[in-house]
DNA sequence: CCAGACAATTTTGCATACAAAATCGAATCA
DNA sequence: TGATTCGATTTTGTATGCAAAATTGTCTGG
């Protein structure tokens, strides 16, 4: 019965390879799409039935869907008392930022070392690009958008998949936009600042001086965080 | 109809909520569980109808299983053909070490600075035993789940819900299980010394040379994985 | 007016049914 | 022999049905 044949490397999110065709995928698209958008709040109650009539489909392939995304940790399933969206108090997303600090570190030390290939100071300035201009805009979530965008290209550029497949996941996606509510906060100026110094350092080539300038950042970020919780 | 009471503090994976009582837990539970014993091998197909047979339920909450598992890592979907067991190669089981070592670093530093609470001192000394015993017995796969239980417990103890809820997940379990074929090799004595050291720097509750040592030790590892990977 | 019990309704969890797609294997042809 | 086609079989993906659990709303007694 079993057959060991497996194919090649995918660089997708497991979730991606069951999205192109069939109805789970979009279902898992869509929800996840609500959830960035902030149409389904945190905490909020997914009614299966409501979501199969929604996306005019049956209950099956919406359970499915349910059911990865709690694999992914975007919902969270509870016996006999189906689907909501998981939320997340203030601490935990203070928390979760130390967290991803640890994993982003190490996408900005492997891609700092690579940016003698032109290709990648190519992506990453226009990455920074987009910081820049939703910096302009003074959108916060746009802005932590571009702010994750900037590190999923540098987690690329990294060249180790892991980088990549973890930091593109749902969750992660869905915590980073949670951030939006606490990050950039009042201190706009400093966060711009901070990054074009990230930037700089990453360019130059030197790894060592990338990792302290972000985790320096990254540090008073946290700072700033537990003092807006605290208040 | 959103309804947002959310209780408490969950210390579980997201998977864990949904176990207890559904079919689908069970079924969760028994694919990992397989996976772990070596009962699935990597890459294997994984058939509906004959799990279901297996477990004697109906395909349904196996389908559910088999998605959150897909959203977990551990298992891959592929539309049309259904779901296998998640293949690494070395070259994706070093970059997972690599990547894995950002984050055990997190907890190596945080829970090093917890060492003056006399709990935490028993909780990974008793961690530590595990290795030594798995390490007298030079039994592989239960020396690397050894060091996996240790920081389990250090990630615990660190207080940061995201470096525990993130590391007990099921395809963490997965990919440090399949470790155990690279890792040990022919280095066990080198292996249990660095082990030894690394515990005695966190015991000491110096987290900067905790985690020196501890890095040190995973570039060890990567160096001689590579080396395996070449031959 | 509020707390608690209870019945009606909603919602979940699981099983089953069936069409479409993939897989397997035998027969065919070069 | 080895590759290829084509039909039979397996397997998937989705819809539907139904019992059990949870939720909601109403009523009752204090």
């Amino acid at each position: 019965m079993a057959n060991n044949s497996v194919d090649s490397a995918h660089n997708s999110t497991p979730s991606d390879e069951v999205m192109a065709a069939s109805l789970v995928g979009s279902v898992v698209d869509s929800i996840v799409d609500g959830v960035m958008a902030g149409r389904y709040a945190q905490g909020q109650r997914l009614i299966a039935a409501d979501l199969a009539d929604e996306y005019g489909v049956s209950r099956a392939p919406v359970r499915e869907a349910l059911h990865m995304l709690a694999g992914e940790g975007v919902v969270e399933l509870i016996a006999n008392r189906g689907a909501r969206i998981r939320k997340l108090s203030v601490q935990e997303r203070i928390e979760f930022l130390e967290f991803t600090e640890a994993i982003c570190v190490l996408g900005v030390r492997l891609a700092t070392g690579k940016m003698n290939d032109p290709a990648s100071v190519e992506a990453i300035d226009k990455a920074f690009e987009a910081i820049e201009e939703s910096w302009n805009r003074r959108h916060a979530r746009d802005f932590v958008d571009a702010l994750y965008r900037y590190h999923i290209e540098l987690n690329r550029i990294s060249g180790n998949q892991f980088l990549e497949f973890f930091y593109k996941r749902p969750y992660i996606r869905f915590y980073t936009t949670l951030l939006a509510d606490l990050a950039p906060g009042g201190h706009w100026d400093q966060y711009i600042l901070n990054y074009r110094l990230i930037h700089a350092h990453i360019l130059s080539g030197d790894a060592h001086s990338s990792v302290i300038t972000f985790s320096s950042h990254i540090r008073w970020v946290l700072r700033n965080m537990r003092a807006l919780g605290k208040s």
